[in-house]
DNA sequence: CATGAATGAGTTTTCATTCAT
DNA sequence: TATGAATGAAAACTCATTCAT
């Protein structure tokens, strides 16, 4: 017999996210996936149990590989932390369209389950740590730390369309221009 | 369409909207629009070509609503209409949550038309306008002002849900505190 | 088929025995006859060559085993020999719920091929001749064999669930009556 | 509009039915019993919530209907009442073999609710009653009503399918062959 | 032989849309 | 116009059977 194959629930997670991104969440049929997953429709059903948990799958590996791709901790100090996190925000988001289409029409969806809705807030521990200590360091402005973090979230989310097409260098400004922007407007 | 009872339209809107809020954009069914907006199936198609249509002419006059609830243009110096537009922007997102929760899922779908996107484009002229003032006084960063005005938005609809049940005096607070936020992110 | 382990044939037919009883003969499924078994789906296949082809085998394994355990052949006077099957009917059905429950829901199912049919109608040979002897010796009444003996399997049938959790005096009583009642249906 | 048609729904449970009877309730189909009932799948739907339901439903006529053709209080004596219930017995289950077959399907299927089993078996109250004025006159044997009850189902059952294509006169002989067959086992 | 993942045809079920009333 | 039953195409899901390991 065939190994269950771990790869081929990648696949499948990922012709998902494409599907979306492509005929959005509401046009999703799971015979599309199959087919772009290049696997039968019932395989579909071996490594999800149906729609819903495939989807709740996926926002929440979403979620988990976002997270991975922002957060790192290297000890260093507020400001500098705050800048890369920012930049890596925004580089996460201009990479991964597709992703950030999905979180966006999940969101909202009762598709999520409010147990994955748990876990995968847990990602996001490191950036409020970060915040946190750039309070007590008074660097940052006294807020509620959940409310910054939706500001840096959104702001990035509000800012990657225009960075569609942009060559290396404009980027790069475009990024720092970000990096400030929030700063500037979090700081003490 | 639209001969008889104009409110019935507008019911059949509101009731897309509410029911998009509760099952989401992919959860949606007509027969749930009606029995909502208390219609029988049929009486929808009279008021709306169908499906698309309907969510597309949603899509427009929620839009428009929006302008005309976020937009005022009584000649006040940048700082004090930026300010004002800041705290009507986050009234408007609080109050009119399913509405926010729409926009949201319709933005990458295909159910919006051309046209549509372009009608709707012209309901934030003003606040393009009002930006591009306090450039030109030099009072804000001198950035794209598409950008701006995405930040904005972003920043906004970030931040509403963080107003939840708060007492009118902790919300003028809050609305206060982004305001700020807002401008310090945004001021040269 | 079966070249190695002939108890893993009697292993998926008794399975399939239990699951009927559960789910019922429309809602069997191989996989469930298989985890049921202990063995994997695919085995299911070495020993039998599909579904009907199990199905037909254990209709004829639980008529054969059904006439072996009922026909006796001893020798004995046609009322003696008559209580005797009688008794050893109602012990059959009441231990054996799960062969009941099948061969009713097989009766009118396309499933049985008429081959089996015809030979698992050979097991029940004995009972007929009984039944003619009572009749030549004017014991029993002169009506149709065939009709008999469908009327000495129904009342068995029908009685048996009420012996469910009887004490073994009680079942004894029962099996008295129920004995009584059969010969004084069919007696002259 | 069309009002909704119970005969449309009786088109139904009888389509259901005279499927069951030809493919057996492991190979029914919806869309068998649409086509046959001269629907679309969907109305199916509009009648009976899914399968399981409309199977439910079709039990609970059946029996209803059963009872209905087989009781009737008429004040006879009870050796004349039990004649003519065991005849109409007879009668019922010789003309109505579809929904005999069906019957003994279900009976050992998951799919009738325990609800609709109970509310089936109210249906057979006025036989039980008569059965026990028999006991109390000491016309019968003093044996558990539900018990002589199986009985007489279970004799019934057993007998019906040798009465087909008989002549009317040897099924009248018949008819009175089972019923002295039921009294003689029955009475004291 | 044994396994169980993979297949895909077939089933159940939903739902946008139509249409008789 | 308004209704909601009816339609049927499309979607979700199941499951007998095959086959690579």
């Amino acid at each position: 017999m065939r190994q269950k194959d771990e790869g081929k629930a990648q696949d499948i997670l990922r012709a998902t996210l494409d599907e979306i991104q492509s005929v959005g969440l509401a046009g999703l049929s799971i015979e599309a996936v199959a087919r772009r997953a290049g696997v039968a429709t019932g395989t579909v059903y071996i490594y999800f149990k149906g729609k819903d948990a495939l989807l709740d799958a996926l926002y929440l590996h979403t979620k988990q590989t976002f997270a991975a791709f922002v957060v790192r901790d290297e000890g260093l100090p507020v400001r500098a932390a705050f800048t890369r996190l920012a930049k890596a925000y925004l580089d996460y988001i201009v990479e991964h369209n597709a992703e950030i289409v999905f979180m966006a029409q999940m969101a909202n969806s009762p598709y999520v389950t409010e147990e994955t809705r748990a876990t995968a807030a847990l990602g996001a521990r490191p950036v409020a740590l970060l915040l946190e200590r750039g309070k007590a360091e008074q660097l940052l402005k006294d807020l509620d730390t959940r409310w910054m973090m939706e500001f840096l979230g959104g702001t990035a989310r509000a800012m990657a369309p225009l960075a569609a097409g942009m060559s290396p260098e404009r980027y790069a400004a475009f990024q720092e221009s970000v990096a400030t922007l929030c700063w500037d407007a979090l700081k003490a």
